[in-house]
DNA sequence: CGATTTCCCGTGCCCGTTCACGGGTATTTG
DNA sequence: CAAATACCCGTGAACGGGCACGGGAAATCG
C-alpha cells in the first residue's frame, strides 16, 4: 500500500477528499481551522490512499531549527564522559543537515545545586527534546516532570531513573557487567585467597553509587564460584594523590605473590600508575571503561583487561532516535536499549576506536 | 565556515561567481558544457563559501532511484553470511528514504562459475554502485575492471583483493584476530602439551584459504609464548557428518584430561555438538563468529569464548559510505576500515545483538 | 562575407510541503 | 436588516536544486 513507488501526494489526497491541500496540511499537523466533517473525510482518504508525506519536501519547506539539549556531567579531557561528549558531537554532525542542533549542558556530578542549575537553564528556553544522564533521582524526577508539562520529550542516558514518561533509555546492564568482570578476573585461573576491590571516588553525600549494581554482580559471581576467597575493600578519597599511594602500600603493596585487583569505576589507571611506580608485576588487574589512560595501561601490560562500552555509539543512537522522533514522529523501537559490553585486552584494544 | 547555520545556497554561489545557478549545477555534477574559466571560478567560490548542497532539495528535485548491488556468498539461515545480509537489510531501510535501493546477488563460494555468473548478472544492468565480498582473486579483478570501465564505483567487504581502484574496504584484521584468539585460548592458564587446530571446510580447489592469515597469527603467538606446545592439525571434510565424528574420535576424543581446541572459521558449533554428544567437558574451546549456534554453545558452556566481528555493522557502514558517495560525491574518510574484534563469552553474549 | 556549427550559458518550470494571507459563508450582534 | 464576528477554507509564494530548452557569441566553413 505505501511501499515501492508511493506516488500519492498531498494534492491527490486533497482532490480525493474534495478539499484543498491547505486543508489537508492543517489536518496533518492538526493545527485546527478545519470542520469536523472535512477532517474525518481527509483522514479517511489518507488511510485509503496510504498517503505518506514526502520527507524531503516537508523538511525543505519547514526550515525550522530544532534543538536537542543534553544534560551530562562535566569532565576533564580523557575522562569517562568525554567519550559520550564525542558521540554527541558525531551525532550533531549527522543530524545537522536535518536542521537539528545539539547542545550540551554540563553539571558538577558532586553537586545537586549544579544539577538543579543545569535543569533550570534547559527550562529557560525549552528545546525540542532532551537527553539527560541523571545522577540525582529526586531532582531528575522534578526535572522530567516539568519537561512533560512543557510537552518536551526526553530520554535517559547511561543511568535510568524510576519514572515512566521517558521515551527511551540507552545504557549498560550494570549488574551483568560486574558479573562479567568477575569472570574475566578469575576465569580458569588459580585464584588467590585475596581479591582487592579498590574504590577511588569522592563521596557524593546522599547520592547512590552508580556502580553499586556492578559491585553486586561481581560479589554474586564470587560468592557463587569462589565462596572462600576473601574480598578486601579498599576505599580511597581521590583528593589526595599521596593518600592513594599510602593506602595502596598498606594493602595491595603490602603483600607478595599473586594478587587480583579490580575497580568498578573508570579510574583503574590510577592503580596502574601505582603498580608501575612500585615495580609490582604479579597483580592481575581488571577495570572498566575505555579511557586513553586505561588503554595505555592495557598496552603496557599493567592492566590485563577492561570491560568497556561504546558510550559514544550509545550517544549517537540516542540522538538519532530522538531525531527520528522529532522529525517524523517515529517512536523508538525498543524503549530500554542495553549496549553491548566489550572485553578489551592488549591484542584487540587498538581496533576499538 | 561551513558549520552552524550554513545558509549558503546554490544561488549565492552563482551570484558570487558571476554565473547562473544552471552553470553551478553543471559544475557540481560535472556534466560538462562549462568553460574552464567558469568552472574554476565556481569551484573556488564553493570552497570559499563552504557551500554544501541541501540534501533535501536535491533529493526532492531529482527523484531518481539509485541501486547498490551487493555480491556475497550464499548461505543457509544462521550461517556466517546471514549476519552480513542482515546488515545489508538494515542499511537498506536507512537509505531507502534517499531513494537508494539495495539488492544482493549471491554466489556459491565453492564455484568460480557461480561467481562469474553473479558478476555478469550485475554487469547486465549496471547499478550505481557495487559492494563485493570476493573469494576468487582473478575473477574479481576482471569484474572490478569491467566496473571501472563502466564508471561504477565499488567497495570490498570482508576480504580485499590486490587492486587499487576500490573506493573502500571494510573488514577484520585477520592476522591479529588469530593472535588475539591464541591469547584468549591460553591466557594465564596451564597450557596442555597439545592443542588441536580443527578445520572443517570444503577444499576450494586452487582457492586461497581466507582464514590463512588468522592461522598465521595464531601460530606466531604460540611460537612466541608457548614454543613447546605441540599443535595438531585436524582437517575434516564437512560433506560427511559421520566423518567429523570419526575424525574427532581419533584425535580430540582419544585423549584424556585438559585439552585445547580451536577453529578458524565459523563452524566451531560442530565441535561443540560433538563434545556434548560424547559428554566431554574438559576441553577449552575457542572459535570465531557470532552464529546463533555458536552462541548457544557459549551459553551451554561447551565453548568458552568466541572472537567475533559485527559483520552487520560492517555492512551498514559500507552501504552508508557508498550512499554518501553516490548522493553527494563525498569520498570515504578512511579507505581501509578495520572493524573492532569482540570477545564473547557466556556472560556478555546476550547483549551482543 | 554570410551560413553553419560548436561551445557556453541563462531562464524557468518542476519536485511535494508549509504556511501566511485573504476571502467567502454562516452565525451573531446592535 | 445591516454590520460585526466567527469559522472554514483555498490560493500562491516560498524552500533549494535539477534539468530541459533555447538562445547568444565565437569559431569554422563554403
Amino acid at each position: 500500500m505505501n511501499n515501492e513507488g508511493n506516488k500519492v501526494t498531498i494534492n491527490d489526497v486533497a482532490k480525493a477528499a474534495g478539499v484543498s491541500k491547505g486543508t489537508v496540511d492543517r489536518v496533518l499537523h492538526n493545527r485546527g481551522e478545519v470542520s469536523r466533517k472535512s477532517k474525518e473525510k481527509v483522514l479517511k482518504v489518507i488511510e485509503e490512499l496510504g498517503f505518506r508525506p514526502n520527507l524531503y519536501a516537508s523538511l525543505l519547506a519547514s526550515q525550522k531549527e530544532r534543538l536537542i539539549q543534553c544534560v551530562i556531567p562535566e569532565f576533564q579531557p580523557g575522562e569517562f564522559w568525554s567519550l559520550t561528549e564525542k558521540g554527541l558531537q558525531d551525532a550533531a554532525q549527522l543530524v545537522s543537515r536535518y536542521g537539528i542542533r545539539i547542545e550540551t549542558v554540563k553539571y558538577d556530578q558532586y553537586s545537586v545545586e549544579s544539577f538543579r542549575n543545569a535543569c533550570s537553564k534547559v527550562m529557560d528556553n525549552p528545546p525540542s527534546g532532551v537527553l539527560v544522564a541523571p545522577m540525582y533521582g529526586e531532582e531528575t524526577l522534578k526535572f522530567v516532570g516539568r519537561l512533560s508539562e512543557a510537552g518536551v520529550p526526553y530520554m535517559f542516558l547511561d543511568s535510568k531513573i524510576d519514572d515512566d514518561g521517558y521515551l527511551a533509555y540507552f545504557g549498560m546492564p550494570m549488574y551483568q557487567s560486574g558479573y562479567l568482570c568477575a569472570d574475566i578476573l578469575t576465569g580458569g585461573r588459580d585464584v588467590p585467597e585475596k581479591v582487592y576491590v579498590v574504590r577511588i571516588a569522592r563521596d557524593k553525600m546522599g547520592l547512590s553509587d552508580p556502580t553499586a549494581a556492578r559491585r553486586a554482580g561481581f560479589m554474586d559471581f564470587m560468592k557463587g564460584h569462589y565462596p572462600d576467597v576473601q574480598i578486601d575493600n579498599v576505599f580511597i578519597d581521590p583528593k589526595d594523590k599521596a593518600a592513594i599511594y599510602t593506602k595502596l602500600d598498606q594493602t595491595v603493596g603490602a603483600e607478595k605473590g599473586k594478587r587480583f585487583v579490580v575497580m568498578f569505576n573508570s579510574r583503574i589507571h590510577l592503580v596502574a600508575d601505582y603498580l608501575t611506580d612500585r615495580g609490582i608485576h604479579d597483580c592481575r588487574v581488571v577495570g572498566f571503561d575505555c579511557l586513553e589512560k586505561n588503554i595505555e595501561a592495557l598496552r603496557s601490560g599493567t592492566v590485563q583487561a577492561l570491560v568497556a562500552q561504546h558510550t559514544d555509539r550509545q550517544a549517537v543512537e540516542a540522538v538519532n532516535s530522538m531525531a527520528d522522533y522529532l522529525l517524523m514522529g517515529k517512536s523508538v523501537a525498543k524503549r530500554d536499549n542495553f549496549i553491548q559490553m566489550d572485553i578489551l585486552n592488549m591484542y584487540n584494544c587498538d581496533y576499538y576506536l
